[in-house]
DNA sequence: CCATCTTCTTACCTTCAAGTAAGATTGCGG
DNA sequence: CCGCAATCTTACTTGAAGGTAAGAAGATGG
């Protein structure tokens, strides 16, 4: 090792080579990250990934593994059953957008490098599904008049999308979190307004 | 040639070409994608490709111009000055979503392959922006009311973050275009509706 | 102090795809 | 018919990156 650092038990090294791809991975996107790159970031020799991950998929995986569990760490005050629809939704946003203004490095890797590489492309979909699903069902609960043949699935999924773009401004620091979760809040109360079919 | 084709002008041949990359391309994405898989699908030798295109990347350039161009050309009805506001952004939606629809290949690399290369994803993102600035313009100009601070912008870059989700379901036929069109036309008009400023 | 387990490295192999050198084939103007 | 320019191919070089073999060196327990 050319640094000072002395030897680490498993977990570690473990812990520390994690940030360092998570590091590199964000950075330059998966394919352009070569293994000797994550390594000389986690100031380590190459083998060392491979005698702990196995893989540079394995690696990735593990990556995706870790930050997607703090993800939904996040998110779980959320989950409170406590709590009205709406404020569930608030509190939903405000996690998310929290937990990607202050782990941006996550967020990329997780959502945007994820969705460009075929292999893990699967898992995010499904999990933006749940997210939609989720999504929907809140909205549904949450209007009371037996309305005009609301599509929730369909306003779920813009409401996602707009989520994730904004959360990309937020990554890149040019929004603030209040100013989000305040957008996305009335957009999604708006949006329920409902619909004219077919117009 | 393998093929029965016969030698072609190179005007012909560089559009086979282009035909053949933005087929792979969209299929498997630009890492996954080899000179020699293209080659194979236009039918002709990979030598050719670089004769005409000189390199992958300027190859994969070639497909996001001409690409970009015949999208432009879908949303050109949508410039006409004479029409309202309101008219005016029903046809961009419908020539964007329309364009999606009859073009899931042209959609798919893009945007969601351009936007995974590290060389392209500045060009669509300042695409993008563009978009995002006449969507803030047009939304402004539609509403008369000299109303409580809207940041059009920012309700803008939601509404075309909601674009792109829809979008990719309308290119994956999960959703009808005209569906998708009312969908992100009400939501357009319904988020101008006065928004209150940090509650 | 010796055995041994864990941590860690240097130096290597292998594969795959980008890119190229050299020349064959075809057809057209003169 | 002939030269020549455009089209097109076979066969190669090269480099980068994923992955591995073999073993050094430091801790720990007997």
């Amino acid at each position: 090792m050319a640094d000072g650092t002395k030897r680490l038990p498993r977990a570690v090294r473990e812990q520390q080579m994690l940030d360092a791809a998570v590091d590199v991975f964000s950075e330059r996107g998966f394919h352009e990250t070569s293994m000797d790159a994550i390594a000389a970031r986690a100031k380590i020799s190459k083998p060392m990934l491979y005698l702990y991950y196995g893989s540079k998929d394995e690696l990735f995986a593990a990556c995706i593994r870790r930050e997607g569990l703090r993800f939904v760490e996040a998110l779980a005050p959320a989950g409170d059953p406590s709590l009205a629809p709406r404020e569930q939704l608030r509190c939903a946003l405000e996690g998310f957008l929290g937990f990607v203004s202050a782990h941006r490095k996550s967020w990329m890797v997780l959502y945007r490098q994820a969705m460009g590489q075929q292999a893990f492309v699967g898992s995010v979909k499904s999990s933006r599904d749940r997210l939609i699903e989720l999504t929907a069902r809140l909205l549904e609960s949450s209007t009371r008049d037996p309305d005009t043949g609301q599509d929730f699935e369909l306003i779920a999924i813009a409401l996602v999308g707009a989520g994730e773009a904004v959360a990309d401004r937020v990554a890149g620091g040019e929004i603030e979190v209040a100013t989000a979760a305040d957008l996305l809040e009335s957009l999604a109360w708006r949006g329920l307004a409902g619909k004219k079919k077919s117009e």
